[in-house]
DNA sequence: AGCATTCTCAATCAATTGATTGATTGATCC
DNA sequence: GGATCAATCAATCAATTGATTGAGAATGCT
């Protein structure tokens, strides 16, 4: 589970490219307003060498969705989480997300358009069903530890409130006011949520 | 502000029937795969009789924005909400949300679809950014009307609580659990983050 | 260097798409 | 009944779209 897809040596220069310009296209106009040619130009490739490399659209949608799965394995990999304390663990998940929130925006927004797509194919959601229940189960597991270590309230179901976590962080963008001094605020007001009184 | 559009008498069935329509294809196929054609079909009318209606496809995002803004406006109309303790409140604003769940559950697969070309659609954007504001300063309003009469904790935030409820909320379909058994231990589990010790 | 394989391109294809045109029908009013 | 306006339709348009073809260039291997 969770493992980066693996590639030949000589294409994956080339299709790093062309997931790479599909992202930012996606940001800009949804797949609504994806086209093959514009992927292609972003590039800098004619037509025929996108599908020489990526034979359909569909393709190309996987690529995509193979390589936001790549980047969140990177993400999860990249800070050692052994020996922090859930309520750390809990602080560190907001400090990732907001720093995302920072930099690298239009992951999210790629992140959202595969997630209403997923609803229609199977592809795209064979690809991010793992992600969530992986992102789930995490949180889940250290919520559950701050509860039993009497760090969080001991009436805390680690389920619901993983289910409440990453709802409240993957809804931040799309609230009224997204500014990240109000994400800070959100993320403080589930600390003490969760806090054991 | 939330006020229902007009309509003319003879224009407003076809219009509707053009709405109802292209929000049932959007529900299905997303705004990517919504078709004019589509939707003239599923209405019964020909192609060029839906131009007349609705000229343009802008016109007729327009049109569905409206319509789901018409039905939100109902929606929070339809039960007094007076004299309700903030406890109850909550847990009417849970029991609204399930019934939509369990019964219109298109109306969350269009809202999420407009949602995304908000970000690049400034008409849409103009007519779901006072739905969201709305929204989101009822919550608040009876978060602190909680806070202050002692029924929720004393330090709770009730702006970043309720952006907390409209997340858990609208994020619960989009999770590795969607049923209806765990949006009401998620409910139960707000509940208990807000409640005073 | 020669051969095999990979990669690239311009031109092209067939189908689709949002939209238009002009004729006709239906409804209303005097 | 005739005039006016609203509504409808089949046919059509121009542009776009995902994809293909065939030739040639680039790369890798012996």
């Amino acid at each position: 589970m969770l493992e980066a897809p693996e590639e030949t040596p000589r294409q994956d220069n080339r299709k790093q490219d062309i997931a790479d310009a599909a992202r930012s296209l996606i940001a800009e106009r949804g797949f609504e307003g994806l086209r093959t040619r514009d992927i292609a130009d972003r590039v800098g490739i004619n037509i025929a060498t996108l599908h020489y490399h990526i034979p359909t659209k569909q393709d190309l949608v996987r690529l995509v969705a193979e390589s936001l799965r790549t980047d969140f394995v990177r993400q999860h990999q990249r800070r050692p989480r052994q020996g922090l304390s859930p309520v750390d663990r809990l602080r560190q998940e907001f400090a990732d997300f907001r720093e995302n929130l920072e930099s690298n925006i239009d992951l999210f927004t790629v992140m959202a358009e595969l997630g209403e797509r997923a609803r229609r194919d199977p592809e795209v959601r064979a690809e991010l069903e793992p992600m969530r229940a992986y992102w789930h189960a995490q949180i889940a597991d250290f919520l559950k530890a701050g509860r039993d270590d009497g760090s969080f309230r001991g009436d805390l179901d680690p389920q619901a409130a993983a289910s409440i976590v990453i709802g409240t962080l993957t809804g931040s963008r799309r609230q009224s006011d997204p500014s990240l001094a109000h994400f800070d605020a959100i993320c403080a007001e589930l600390l003490r949520c969760f806090q054991n009184p």
